[in-house]
DNA sequence: CCTTAACTTCACAAATTTCTGAAAGAAGCG
DNA sequence: CGCTTCTTTCAGAAATTTGTGAAGTTAAGG
């Protein structure tokens, strides 16, 4: 069989690479139309798909890409370009960038600190339970410091291997 | 009013740091039962709590709590204990052996990367797709190195700064 | 300005998940 | 062995989540 659009896609194992690769990302919490239109956006050849194009890709409604642009774009995954001269909006995945978003959880470990340190000062710092909780805050404040090196040296690494990109 | 089990804890505090730990581990996309024993735990003066204890504190059913100590159970985080004579059941956080298994993606990873690798196989390495499907399994496989080591730094930063805890 | 092509919001139906009570299953203890 | 105490399993009610169609909003292009 000869493949036509692009080169050498052909729909169906585009397809099943984006299912199988959205599953992988519902099962580790992400919402199943989000994880769709991200895997799709992956998959595809400039990194760039319309609203259209995603809806027909994936079988879903506007109402769903909307939903699950909206959340892929709240968390840094994709970023929205406007094709000027017209409303059709273009939806992008930056290669180094979504994955920085992925580690970057930065806001959600804020978070998990608040609480235990609230949970130590109730619970108060001389308690066994109280110093479990400053152990597990520790722990924390450790990998927030960290993941920040890691992903300093991973942009090294990249460069090294793949170039500018 | 006067506090007399244990030292300084009043239920209310307790509660109230379960509850709002547990609801970021919620949201991080943990079962909500699962979060709310797993905080308990951890508040917790010994670290060990019954069964019992836990439906008591939490009010929750019997049925709830065996379900959410399954769950914590297969993923690690806490570990079950006989006390030897009885049929009652015991369940412990162990302190330093809980983040260790929730960094410890390892099968996450392994996951992700499988579904990785068959995209860059079927859409070829030399397309665009294939390009950035494979550099984003290098990433992959460069978290999976760097977790290992960061884990280890951490065992040591932790020996340093609380002893053998 | 009016039309039209997009995207977004909203209410609702459907599917899924969650928690419970009840019954069944183990295991100590007499 | 049978009783008793605790845990697990299971079916179903309740709550939550998800995706859609339809109406609403915005902005380009005549």
């Amino acid at each position: 069989m000869t493949e036509s659009a692009g080169a050498g896609r052909d729909a169906e194992s585009v397809s099943k690479f984006v299912e199988s690769f959205a599953a992988q990302l519902v099962e580790a919490g992400m919402q199943r139309m989000a994880a769709r239109v991200f895997a799709a956006l992956l998959a595809s050849d400039k990194g760039v798909l319309t609203s259209a194009e995603l809806g027909d890709q994936l079988q879903i409604s506007p109402a769903a890409v909307s939903g699950a642009v909206r959340y892929l774009a709240q968390t840094h995954m994709v970023s929205r370009e406007r094709e000027p001269g017209s409303r059709r909006e273009r939806y992008r995945v930056h290669g180094d960038q979504w994955y920085e978003a992925l580690t970057n959880r930065e806001a959600v470990l804020k978070r998990w600190e608040a609480a235990l340190r609230e949970g130590v000062n109730s619970l108060g710092g001389d308690t066994p339970a109280g110093r479990r909780l400053a152990e597990t805050l520790a722990f924390f404040e450790f990998i927030e410091v960290e993941v920040a090196s890691m992903m300093e040296r991973w942009r090294e690494h990249r460069e090294k291997t793949f170039g500018q990109g």
